[in-house]
DNA sequence: TTGAAAGCGCTAACAA
DNA sequence: TTGTTAGCGCTTTCAA
C-alpha cells in the first residue's frame, strides 16, 4: 500500500500494488549523484536522451509517447531508481490545490485507515493534505473554525459524525468549498458523498441471519445523530419484514457506538424473559460488548448466541470469538474522495456545481461468531 | 491538533492551537485574487509593505526582524488568514529530503498515533513523508525493499517490529540511510531511537500492584522478537525483587501481543491451583484477553482479579472495565523521530555518524481495572 | 535589519 | 511526437 512519491507507470489501477521490485542499478558510474540527493527529472531524462517533459509524459501515462521512447524511459527510471518529488509535482501541477480531512472522535482503528487513505489519494493526486482535529469545539467553534478553514483550502473531506453537522456544511459550501462525506448515509442535496449502502448490507446481515436460522434477533443502534444509524436499522428491519417475522420493538435496543453503550444495549436485551439467540450490534465495538456481556453470562458465543458487528475495524478481530461483521473499505472510500473532490473543485472553475453520491461495494465477512440458534 | 499548513509564529507552542479568527479581508482590491487561489507570501508582503522575504522571516521564528516589522506582518498574516504552502516550502527548503515511515502488522490504534505524529512532524519540518507497508513480504522481500528504499529516501523511521530485523537495519545502514527506530529497547549502535523506558515503566506498574496488596502476580510476556518484550519482563522480576516476593516462574507465560495469545495465557494463569490476584499483561490487547476469561469464568474484574496492560492504545478504553495502563505517547515518539531523522541527516552530510538514544516520559494511567486483592 | 536574485523539481502551455 | 519556456510559492545566499 504505498502511500506517497510511488510512480505510476502508464496505466497501473490505483488500488494495485506492485510487486517490490529489485534494484537492477549495476554501475554507480553515470550521473555524478552527490550524498543523499535524490535523483531528479533531469537526470533521468540525461540518462534515457529525452527532454525532462518527455519523461514527466512517461511517468504521468500521457499518451502522446512513442512506445519506444517510453521504454526507453522507463529503463533509466529504473536504472536510476527515480521517484519524482512530490512537492514539486505538487507546486507544478495542482495550482494551489490544498484540501482538508477534518475530523473528531478519533476512534482509532477507523482513524488510522481514513488517514491512509486520504493519505494515499493526496499522494496520488499530488494534493497538499490538512489534517485537522476539532475535537471539543463545540457547535459554534465548529462553525468559526470551519468558516477559516473555508479560506484556507479548496476542499474538504468530512468522516461522521463532523458531516452530520448542518452548521459546518452551511459554512462550507456557502464559502463555496466543495465538501465530500465519508461514510454518511445521507445522501445530501448539497455535499456529495462515498458510502456503503447501509440498508443493503444490513439487509444482507440480517437476511444472513436468518438463514442460520434464526428468527429472534436483537438490534443495537447507532448513534442517532448519525444518518447511518437509521439506514442499518431500516435494513434490519426490511430483512425481518421480508422473511414474516413480525418485528418486536423490545428486541431493538439504543446504542452509541460505544463500547460501554453496547455493554447497556446487551444486558437489556439479554435480561429479557426469551431472550435473542442472535444480535445485530451496528458497529464492532459494540458487537465486542455483547460477546462480553453474553460471556459474563456463562453464554457461549456462538453456540448460545450468535453476534454480529459491522465495520470490520480492528475490535472485530481483537475479540474472541472474532465477529463476523460488514466490511467498510475505508481507505478506498478516503482515497475515492480525494478524486471526487479534486474534480469537484476543477469543475466548480468552470462553475458547475456537481454533486455526486458513490457507493462503493460492503462485503459480509463470515467469521465465528454466528452459528445456528440452540434448539430447545 | 494540526498536522500540515499552521503556521508557527515565533514562540508559538506546537500543540496550541490559534483561535479561528475572522476574515477581515475587505476590499479584495489589492492582489487579484483569483478563485480558490490560497493567499501567497507576496500578498501578505504588500499588505505589510515588507519584502516576501521579511515575511518568511516572521513566519519562521527569525530572530533578526525588528519588533515592529514582526508585529506589522503578524497582522497581515491573520487579517489574510494566511497559511504557508507545504510543497513549496519542501521545494524551497528541505533540498529534496525525503524520508519514510514503513511498517508491518498495522495493528490499529498503534498505527494511527504513528501516522499522526509522523505526519505532523514531516508537515512542522516541511519534509516530505513517505508511508509503505511491507505486509507479508518475508526476510528476504524486506531485505530487497530495503535496498530499494535506500536510494529513493534520505532517512528511515521503523516501528516494531520492523527495527528489530537486522537484516533491513543493515541494509539500510549500509547505504548509509540513517534510521530511527520507534519504540524498541534495543539501544543499537547502529540506530537511533525513540522510546519510553520499558523497564522503568514495568517496575513501576507492578510496584503500583504490589503496593495494593497483591504479591501472587501473574504476567503475561511480549512477543519475543520485540525486545521491549524482554525489558517489560526484567522491570516486573526487578519489582518483584525489590519487594522480597520470590518469583514464581509459573506465574510467568509467554504471549506474542494478540489478544488470541492473551486468552491462552490467562487460561493457563487462572487455571492454575492457587491463580494469581492480579495479572500483568505486556500490551492491552492481551490484557482485555485476560478480563475476557475472567469473565467467561465468572471472575469479577477488578473484585476477584485485578488487571494491568501496557501502550494505552484503544483497545485499553474499549473494554470494561476499563484499562490501567502504560501510556506510550506514540504520537509525540514519532514527531520526535522525524527531528532526530532529520539532523542526523544533516549531519551526515558533514559525515558525523549520530546516534542518539531519546527516551520520553511515559505515564501510569489510573482507570478502573485494579482493586486490593480479595480477602481470603 | 532588510531586500534582490536565483533556484528547488516539476508540469502547463505553447511551439516545432 | 517531442522540446522550449515560464513559472508554481517558498527559501537560500548574498548584498545593501
Amino acid at each position: 500500500m504505498p502511500i506517497a512519491a510511488k510512480i505510476r507507470p502508464s496505466g497501473e489501477l490505483p488500488g494495485r500494488r506492485p510487486a517490490p521490485e529489485e534494484a537492477a542499478l549495476g554501475t554507480t558510474s553515470k550521473p555524478a549523484r552527490r550524498k543523499g540527493r535524490a535523483i531528479t527529472i533531469h537526470e533521468v531524462a540525461a540518462l534515457a536522451q529525452v527532454s525532462p517533459m518527455t519523461v514527466s509524459r512517461v511517468i504521468n501515462g500521457n499518451a502522446n509517447v512513442r512506445e519506444a521512447t517510453r521504454e526507453k524511459v522507463m529503463r533509466a527510471v529504473e536504472q536510476l531508481g527515480y521517484t519524482p518529488n512530490l512537492a514539486a509535482r505538487s507546486l507544478a501541477a495542482a495550482q494551489g490545490t490544498r484540501i482538508a480531512l477534518i475530523y473528531t472522535n478519533p476512534s482509532g482503528a477507523y482513524l488510522s485507515e481514513f488517514l491512509v487513505g486520504a493519505l494515499r489519494g493526496a499522494a496520488r493526486t499530488a494534493t497538499q493534505l490538512v489534517v485537522d482535529t476539532w475535537d471539543g469545539l463545540g457547535a459554534d467553534g465548529e462553525r468559526a473554525a470551519a468558516r477559516a478553514l473555508a479560506k484556507n483550502v479548496s476542499g474538504v473531506i468530512l468522516p461522521p459524525p463532523l458531516c452530520e453537522s448542518r452548521g459546518v456544511i452551511a459554512e462550507l459550501t456557502s464559502a463555496g468549498v466543495p465538501v465530500v462525506a465519508l461514510a454518511s448515509a445521507r445522501s445530501s442535496e448539497e455535499i456529495s458523498n462515498v458510502r456503503i449502502d447501509d440498508f443493503r448490507a444490513a439487509r444482507e446481515m440480517t437476511a444472513y441471519l436468518i438463514a442460520h436460522g434464526h428468527t429472534r434477533i436483537g438490534f443495537i443502534k447507532g448513534h442517532p445523530n448519525q444518518t447511518a444509524s437509521a439506514r442499518r436499522h431500516e435494513g434490519f428491519q426490511a430483512a425481518l419484514q421480508e422473511a414474516g417475522i413480525a418485528p418486536d420493538p423490545g428486541l431493538v435496543q439504543q446504542g452509541y457506538f460505544t463500547y460501554r453503550s453496547g455493554l447497556e444495549a446487551a444486558e437489556k436485551l439479554l435480561s429479557r424473559r426469551k431472550p435473542p439467540t442472535a444480535i445485530f450490534a451496528s458497529n464492532d465495538d459494540m458487537a465486542a460488548a455483547v460477546i462480553s456481556v453474553a460471556h459474563r453470562r456463562g453464554l457461549d458465543v456462538p453456540r448460545d448466541l450468535s453476534v454480529v458487528g459491522y465495520d470490520d475495524t480492528s475490535a472485530a478481530t481483537t475479540v474472541w470469538p472474532e465477529l463476523t461483521t460488514i466490511r467498510q473499505p475505508i481507505a478506498a472510500m478516503a482515497d475515492s474522495a480525494v478524486d471526487i473532490l479534486l474534480r469537484s473543485i476543477r469543475r466548480k472553475d468552470r462553475d458547475i456545481h456537481m454533486v455526486v453520491d458513490h457507493v462503493v461495494a460492503h462485503e459480509l465477512v463470515e467469521r465465528a461468531s454466528v452459528a445456528a440458534p440452540p434448539k430447545d
